[in-house]
DNA sequence: TTTGAAAACTTAACACTGTTAAGTATATTT
DNA sequence: AAATATACTTAACAGTGTTAAGTTTTCAAA
């Protein structure tokens, strides 16, 4: 039976071999450059081999996309220390600004491909770490509701239009669309600017 | 004279024809299935033909783009008779959200893919159609704060908030995302609901 | 230890993609 | 009618994701 584990293993740690070597792929040359020939190369195994261990090229963006929710998991650590709802929803806001503009690449294949998407339809599967970060920012604004400290709403509403502004304004940004309003030195202060407008707005009087 | 005339008259009717069929592509098949064969084919020209009426894939993009631009702005022109800022700024924002409802493939173009940002850089022009838009947003929410009806702040600022929040809550419609934020035959009802609340919000006690 | 099957991997190919260089018709001008 | 532009096409390059078929390697049973 060890020995059936041990290929076992063997066989995740090619897995892994094969998206370490694709995030690196994305972050050196961008989304659109990952070919799974290119990755084949970085992995000295022939492209149709990593048809053994991925359904396809979207599995493995499906993949690396779950790996870019980690990363921005983790930026959100610290974030419960704070105690007012308002100011964690503030700092959480701020730590997607910053990711997004830090990790395009990965910000790209998270929320704008469609790609990662279609995989998880194929697999069956649920968009669990994006689900995690999603109630997360449910669960701030109703503790935010809770405590009085915004008007009354539908908490889906109120984190619909928090993430969809967040949203905007990083694609916006990484599409090279803002540019257009502002400067493009100008760009990132003002996205942050915008934030805090929504948020003081927000706050009930 | 006439006859040269005339014949830059049909370089343009083959170009008109060209950027046709290539939005009818969009329109069918979607953004991805659109090949410059695929266009060629519709046309009745040899692919390479294409090459002499544009400089390359992009700037076909780039001129499809500016179309949807025009069908866009035309949903705004009633927009004048809304004497209310803040109504006409909500207006607005409906309007953009049912663009991109009902011209994902546009909005994809516009707004998200980067093919027709390169195309505008490689030409060395403007974003005309684009700026256009964004110059009514600036000058109504001026409008609104010159009457004392938002809390004061920088134009921009808030200009990129609203356009932001639009832009997100579409965007992220139309790549399945916000499904996972909300039943998806509930999506479009929560996208107006958020739009109404940002409204509500901002707009001074 | 050799045989045979199962697992791991590769080669070759298909049907695409955008794009270019070179060649061929078709007008227009001399 | 000959020369020259203009308009268009053919063939090709280098790339893409993906699959069917063939090869090598690994490992268990005879």
């Amino acid at each position: 039976m060890s020995i059936v584990a041990r290929k076992e293993k063997q066989k995740q740690e090619i897995r892994s071999l094969i998206l370490e070597e694709s995030m690196k792929l994305f972050v050196e040359e961008g989304f659109s450059k990952v070919s799974v020939r290119k990755i084949a190369e970085r992995v000295q195994y022939s492209p149709t081999t990593l048809y053994l261990y991925f359904k396809d090229k979207n599995e493995i963006l499906f993949y690396c996309c779950e790996s870019g929710f980690k990363k921005m998991l983790e930026q959100n650590i610290t974030l419960g220390l704070i105690s007012d709802p308002i100011e964690r929803l503030h700092q959480m806001g701020v730590n997607y600004l910053n990711f997004g503009l830090e990790n395009p690449e990965f910000y790209d294949l998270m929320f704008i491909q469609e790609a990662p998407m279609s995989a998880l339809i194929d697999m069956g599967a649920g968009w669990s770490s994006g689900d995690q970060a999603l109630e997360a920012l449910k669960m701030i604004v109703q503790d935010a509701m809770d405590k009085g400290l915004l008007v009354p709403a539908k908490v889906e509403t109120v984190a619909m239009a928090v993430w969809s502004m967040v949203h905007g304004l990083v694609s916006l940004a990484i599409r090279q669309r803002l540019d257009k309003l502002v400067a493009a030195e100008e760009v990132e202060n003002t996205m942050h600017e915008s934030l805090d407008w929504l948020l003081k707005t927000m706050k009930k009087a």
